[in-house]
DNA sequence: TCGGAACGCTACGATACCGTATCGTAGCAT
DNA sequence: ATGCTACGATACGGTATCGTAGCGTTCCGA
């Protein structure tokens, strides 16, 4: 019924293209000439599959994100450094990092708000899981709960990604993970 | 010499404009037609005073953020609190937010770098100021010094007010300096 | 094979923005 | 009072962007 080969090349092949613009840079950097140009996808034809420049980039940043295993190691501890070592490498990947930024900060566009925090929940819920499940075993768990945890990791690491303008190291991620668990009162737990 | 009201006034109602609409869309809302409209200073007169978008930026991003007063509580998680205090006041404060977020990330246009990165560098001189003074009363002070303490700060309260979208509490403030503080192993310390 | 769908190309109209030119007006200093 | 300077208004050229129209070409599916 629609299987044709045209219509899913035009889509992944445009999808990259924005994708690599968005590497290149960031969210404004994705015109849809550009996108036209570096796809060789006549505009034309990117109007005939997303009705607008927003469609598209809400389409891209809603999917291209891959998902997030969830870690399971035993403890909070360990799932939280494996959290905060995931991310490091995910900030220290160009791509994924640019994707992350775009995603996390937008381009002022309130358009695209609603497809970000979206996004951002889902990237959430991991860590949401982990203290979930160390609650279950009734581990302690900081005051401030899965949301403190998120910050005290995303935190620093996206600070220094975004703001320093340097890659974050493993080093970096262990240590977010170590003031993130042990910075503040514990509570509910069996200590 | 140079008493010209007219100058003076001009100056400053168009800084004064271009702060409101950082304040308003970001940086990427600053047009010099914007401006122009805004302050009521017609677009010749400001290329009269500046000469391009970038060179008026520059000016104002490089002038606007006030000297940030250095804490001397006497000790240095006195201190620490007391800097992330002050931050999260100030995120809190639409007005000096949307300046520190401009700071912080720009929009893009690497003309910015140079006047964001030295202004960045003078926030963080701050917090480096504190740490060396408490290294020599020989308090203890985290493995990762003055960086480590100025992620652990600013990454969460940024990351509350920027990615969240909310604004920071003095509560998260202070959970943010305990985290800064007693997470990694202390060195230089007499303990 | 052949009809319809998808595509590419080019050219638009409509805005929005930068930065400049022109010209007349208003205010400051002396 | 008068000259110099700053200012305002308007218009302009140039570029970039969005989204659309027209038209011919290519390819998929039945």
């Amino acid at each position: 019924m629609s299987g044709d080969l045209r219509v899913q090349r035009s889509r992944t092949v445009v999808t990259t293209a924005v994708l690599d613009l968005i590497v290149a840079g960031g969210l404004g950097a994705v015109t849809i000439d550009a996108v036209s140009a570096r796809s060789g996808v006549a505009k034309t034809t990117i109007y005939r599959h997303w009705a607008s420049r927003e469609e598209l980039l809400t389409d891209v940043l809603g999917t291209a994100l891959p998902e997030q295993p969830v870690p399971d190691t035993g403890t909070l501890a360990g799932d939280v450094r494996a959290l905060a070592r995931g991310l490091a490498a995910g900030l220290s990947d160009a791509r994924s990092a640019a994707l992350l930024a775009a995603i996390a900060f937008g381009d002022g566009d309130p358009a695209l708000d609603d497809v970000r925090h979206e996004a951002t929940r889902a990237r959430h819920a991991v860590v949401r899981t982990v203290v979930e499940r160390a609650r279950r075993r009734g581990e302690g768990v900081p005051v401030d709960g899965a949301d403190g945890i998120i910050r005290s990791i995303a935190g620093p690491l996206f600070y220094r990604r975004f703001v320093e303008g340097v890659a974050p190291t493993a080093t970096l991620a262990d240590r977010a993970a170590d003031r993130a668990l042990n910075g503040t009162a514990v509570a509910g737990g069996a200590q």
